[in-house]
DNA sequence: CCTTTGGATTGGAGCGCTTCAACACTTTAT
DNA sequence: ATAAAGTGTTGAAGCGCTCCAATCCAAAGG
């Protein structure tokens, strides 16, 4: 920046005027500061911007697992939303490890972020309660367990209890008595679909026939529930899965034991990712509008940051059942 | 970090030193600066730190777009090198938009990350012809034309032209003659990919049935090329497809149309992604060796950066065929 | 002609940390 | 006893930038 001031006989204060861009600067200072700094390749630093400002502009993102679809397109809305708002965002991915997913977070806040977006986390509120009042916080696509006096983050979800409700009812009205869930284990969202699963069934009268697995969140994690199912005496006529990952992975393998789908066994997965679109499985499942969730994820930050909002707030968005290929009546 | 200090009662550098885990402290200063951080909460500034440091242990990570699980996949793999190399990484992502790649390069670089790793990206080498000379470069899964004095980047690239050359034996091997390619349009690695089917159709004997649409890296793209070929009088009696997402989109396509795969037509698809693997798809692919790839592009940075290596270095990785369930002989 | 006004420019302090030379003690060698 | 050689600790400079108060200058007003 010395250099770049002295090539364009002006002060250091200057240079740092033109580039950002003060009007109080006249075009001829202007035009020698952007050509001297040109020449000499001069890029600002932004560390020292940041330290210098005491800002940073920077929405720290929290991701569970960067390779679910899910995940990567609610992170994207994340993206397009703070770029709209002038902030950048870093995205740490937890990997499904929740020591990661600690010093993740802690990582962040030492970055200096202005605002914490945490994606489909795993920690809880207590890890969180020191962390929200040093820096505005949303939850996304996860539900967490707050200690009593928290100062609050915003949550925004999905209605996970209402969403599987959605495919109970679906599934009882092509005529299925017994369904099956695989679920979450425990994954942020596997509790509020677990009961809404069972508010489902009870609300059908079908509270006995309440049937829930431990699954996981991808395609491995439904193997053993589905052999063990069908070894049994009466296997059900209709699983819905934790998510689509799950549910690909139950429809893999019930095709190696030759059960067709949705002839022998209807199938619903969750999330609505672009795998269930594909054709081939046409898997029926509840849509979540991942872009939105992260356009509000954004708002939230941006409310407590631009116009001071301190009471925390939550957004519960509508699930929505997608009917597709993979649910039919029950067999005979 | 003062009221850490004070709290203590040490100067300020005993703190710094303490921090960062100076063997040269006595054990009691040691806790009682420990302690008194912890009862101020005390966190470091990043930002400070890397600019007194002038080291900020960053790979900066560029990534073509996140949605597409290869990437996801790469990154993941450059995420856990870099992380037992001692770094952290942060990523941006292009969205397929040359624009904003070009743009976050040049963010990362403003954020002084010490190296750079580009998955995917559509830049070519005139856009990082200034870059490569400031910080360490890495490019991942795609080939940059290269001007003729560039100091140079290092190349991390699994062999696509070798890729498609065991697509196209493949399928000769299973009697098919009219073999069309779908290619990855303006995609970093399309060129390579054509090439190499375009040799193995002429060494099989095939060079009057090349034939190449124009496709791209998503499953809609694939949509008009198929539908045209379909009203063709002489269709091809197998696909190749530019990538795992584009094959997707094809034997959706298919599908509607009535074609069986493989009876009707054989599919191939490239990246072996987990999509790929799913049963119900079971397209045969090429696979290329994602977390590999991104540790060999971290080992890369890091001899630069640590043995102080500067002659560019192109690491290229032999592709895999896997063969699957989307092909088999012509239709008689 | 002198004062006022207001826009353009600058010097310098300060952001939170690291680092290095210098200093203050101990301990060991002489 | 004194010199030499450690150990621990610290003051102060400096990292690259921003931003405020102070200054400068030219045009406008009296």
């Amino acid at each position: 920046m010395e250099d770049v001031a002295e090539r364009a006989g002006v002060s250091r204060a200057l240079v740092s005027l033109v580039i950002n861009g003060s009007p109080k600067v006249s075009e001829q200072k202007r035009r020698r500061v952007r050509e001297a700094a040109r020449a000499l390749g001069y890029r600002p630093n932004l560390m020292a911007r940041s330290l210098a400002q005491k800002r940073t502009r920077i929405i720290g993102v929290l991701v569970n697992d960067l390779r679910n679809p899910f995940f990567a397109e609610v992170v994207e809305g994340i993206e397009m939303a703070a770029e709209s708002g002038e902030f950048g965002i870093v995205v740490l991915n937890g990997r499904r490890d929740r020591g990661r997913e600690l010093t993740a977070v802690e990582t962040l806040v030492q970055l200096q972020v202005e605002g914490l977006a945490l994606v489909g986390a795993q920690l809880d509120g207590d890890d969180l309660d020191e962390i929200t009042d040093i820096v505005p916080t949303v939850v996304v696509a996860s539900d967490f367990g707050w200690p009593a006096d928290h100062s609050g983050a915003d949550t925004i979800v999905t209605d996970g209890r209402r969403g599987a409700e959605l495919v109970v009812e679906h599934l009882v009205s092509l005529g299925h008595e017994r369904i099956l869930h695989i679920d979450g284990a425990g994954n942020a969202s596997a509790a509020e679909r677990r009961q809404g699963y069972r508010q489902g069934m009870e609300a059908a009268g079908l509270g006995e026939l309440v049937d829930v697995r431990t699954g996981g969140d991808d395609e491995a994690a439904a193997f053993a529930a589905i052999d063990q199912i069908l070894a049994e005496p009466a296997p059900p006529t209709a699983v819905f899965a934790f998510n689509d990952l799950l549910a690909a992975g139950v429809l893999d393998r019930l095709d190696d034991a030759g059960v067709s789908v949705p002839g022998g066994m209807s199938l619903v997965g969750f999330d609505n990712t672009f795998i269930s679109a594909l054709h081939h499985l046409a898997l029926t499942t509840v849509n979540q509008p991942r872009l939105t969730m992260g356009r509000m994820a954004v708002d939230a930050l941006l409310e407590r940051l631009n116009d001071g909002r301190d009471e925390p707030v939550r957004h519960t968005l509508e699930p929505e059942l997608v009917v597709r290929g993979t649910t039919g009546p029950p067999p005979p």
